[in-house]
DNA sequence: CATGAATGAGAGTTCATTCAT
DNA sequence: AATGAATGAACTCTCATTCAT
């Protein structure tokens, strides 16, 4: 009984190590060469298994996409949830910075795998199911944006759809911008000015009236914000030193 | 002779008139079908022609989808252009507006088609010419925005290319959510309030310092530098304890 | 415009000789191997033509199968009615003969053929039109027995049906022995006791009364109607008992 | 050791059982999709069993398929002969009748069983030992035909294959008449008259002359044969009522 | 001995491209 | 120059069979 379970617990451990190698196999080949473009034979050779085998996990071409989709966006919402949930600062305009930060950097890393999901929209109707995945995604910004005006950091009548488009528009766009620039290390380098940017971009046309802080004058309030990542910075090195 | 130049005038005539036929009828199927899903003897159905034909003028397909992209985003640039030869207001917001209007509106009847676009940067490398086009089109707006620095309506601090990838970006987003909300006409409703809150952003994030901004303190900016110097130190610290 | 025409009318007697050839590739490649044991890229080979030529002419495998089955019995039918056409004598049993002949030998040189077809009626019910080929094909017989009954050569209490079955059924069952024990040139030898064998069985069984019988006794008729009323209560009372 | 033979006797009766259930688990899905249709998969599904467990009992499928024939057709022997050796009756046209109801009846039950026999013997060459059983089967009919000619009920010059020809062809060509025109229940009503008929048929073409009994009236002939049978199902009703 | 996950050869079908007309 | 019938390589998906557990 007990080396049944145990032996059935292998087996089950097995089969989704198998699903997981598949996934990683089908979304490289994917990545690579589109939905059309990628063959079933191939992934199954990076996968190092038979090409039957894929059938027996995903019923056709279209739902393994399907299921490379949601692991995907989902691992991506995760992330970000996670950056909120771990930044130190609560201030909105910190916290933007964080979650801004993490989108670029995931949306030049993935650039890739953005576009197939956009791509998909049109040409194969029955694999859009990108609108949900996006929905949950945007949702952590979402929630960061509705807690800021809550706090009377945002403009009362800051209209979220409209602030939404521009902190991913721009850094998707930025992300494209980047990345056909991209030479060596430069990414690193120009990440940190398109966030700062966006942050300052929200900080002047989405912040409450700046007369709450007496004499606020938008150079300190800049510097104060640098001032600010500079003790995340320092947190964190004395946690990885402590 | 004059009657065989006449001919040879018709006939390139002719010729160049079955050209623009073949690549009205290219470009409806692959907005439709994608580029896979497009297949060429729909296409020489829809130009009323026989298959064969359109290799007489395309070496293959990828060199037509090369060509009605070209046709597309030169035509793209060209209007533009026009909307901003045509614009009676001089000042650099008014035009912005009517360059974020009409890049809105494009943006959203064309979105499959801009969608092929990246999704054939991925799939077939070799029509990855949009980089030159895209190049084109923005253009358009690199020079209205350095005309409202010359002019003094735009602070002269303001990097270019952060300006450009907010302005297209949180355009193309807002498109993307827009047409993702799409019931009837909600479309033409919804475009106005992007384009007002767009130009309202480059008021307040990039124009000229209305006197409460008061030209940056010097000693500010100073301090402001400092700081930068002093957190990439610190990175590179951690850097290296990492 | 003549040679137009001509042209025309060439290509058009090409395609449909490419059609023969496709369908009497077909025809041996299915009669060999069955439906399911047929190979496209063999039929193809066989017709001498490439692949996906076959698929400009059929839809799919199973539209070639029917138009195989098509071909055959309509030229089945065809045959038949020209046998009976021909045939120089009036008289039922002497056009019966004819038919005979020329259904036993059909039936011993398509064998495969007619086995084939009804194999499909099970496995593939999408092919199963044979119902109505078959229906037109014993047509011939119907029309022939119904003109013996109304020249008073058969007995009118003959039942069509039943003697359709005898005939073409016995003629089938005789075909499949004969095939099963063919050695050499025996199938020429051993045909002709079968079809003599018919016609005297219809003789004797369905000729008109020759006398002997003379009109049946209204007193046995009543007799035997009673007799099976009796039987009929007699099952009734053993189902109740049972 | 004791409960070593009892084991390995138990052993063997659960395999028996085994192969009878998959046996009966073949037959039902090989009817039902023919021969390539069937899937193995769903064969051991219904077995109850494991894919690979058939193997251990088949070699292959068409192994299976052979023992699924065999079985079959040995059955179908087996019963013919219960009924021959169970019917009371002894004259030639009594038991005649008895072995044409069961043969109709069979041909029609197991119409699909019948058709794949058949149909295998061109698809699968090496599945086509179907005709030993079916020489086995017809032996019935064999015995009791020489039979009657022994005892002077039949012509001597009948020949006996084409009286076989005649037996088993035109009831399998009426059991597919008969199946193809089935709404209801109709098939049991159709079948008496072609057993009847049948059996009419033998008497008529290969009884032996009527001289013997002396003034024989057709009619006559009938009546007897009905009696015959009343007074078998009256004997039948005496055995369970006993 | 029983299992069922894994296999991979091979099936029908598609479609960009060619070329005789 | 224009055609569209012909091509056949290449695709996704199936399934009888195997074999580690």
């Amino acid at each position: 009984m007990a080396s049944n379970a145990i032996s059935s617990e292998t087996q089950r451990a097995k089969l989704e190590r198998k699903e997981r190698v598949i996934l990683e196999a089908a979304r490289a080949i994917f990545v690579d060469h589109g939905f059309d473009g990628a063959r079933m034979q191939v992934i199954a050779r990076r996968a190092g298994i038979g090409e039957g085998t894929i059938y027996s996990y995903y019923d056709s071409k279209a739902e393994l996409m399907l299921a490379v989709l949601q692991q995907f966006w989902d691992g991506l919402t995760r992330e970000a949830e996670g950056v909120m949930a771990s930044v130190q600062v609560t201030d909105f305009f910190g916290r933007l910075e964080a979650l801004a930060r993490y989108h670029l950097n995931t949306v030049i890393v993935n650039a890739d795998f953005i576009n197939l999901t956009f791509a998909l929209r049109r040409n194969n109707s029955e694999v859009s199911v990108s609108r949900d995945h996006l929905r949950h995604y945007v949702a952590v910004f979402d929630r960061l944006f509705l807690r800021g005006q809550d706090r009377g950091e945002l403009r009362a009548d800051a209209v979220l759809w409209q602030a939404r488009d521009i902190f991913y528009g721009s850094l998707e766009y930025s992300a494209r911008s980047i990345e056909m620039t991209i030479d060596a290390d430069r990414t690193a380098r120009e990440q940190e000015p398109v966030v700062h940017q966006m942050v300052a971009l929200f900080r002047s046309h989405f912040g409450a009236a700046q007369g709450t802080v007496a004499g606020d004058d938008p150079s300190v309030v800049q510097l104060s914000s640098k001032l600010d990542r500079l003790s995340e910075k320092f947190d964190a090195l004395a946690k990885r030193l402590g």
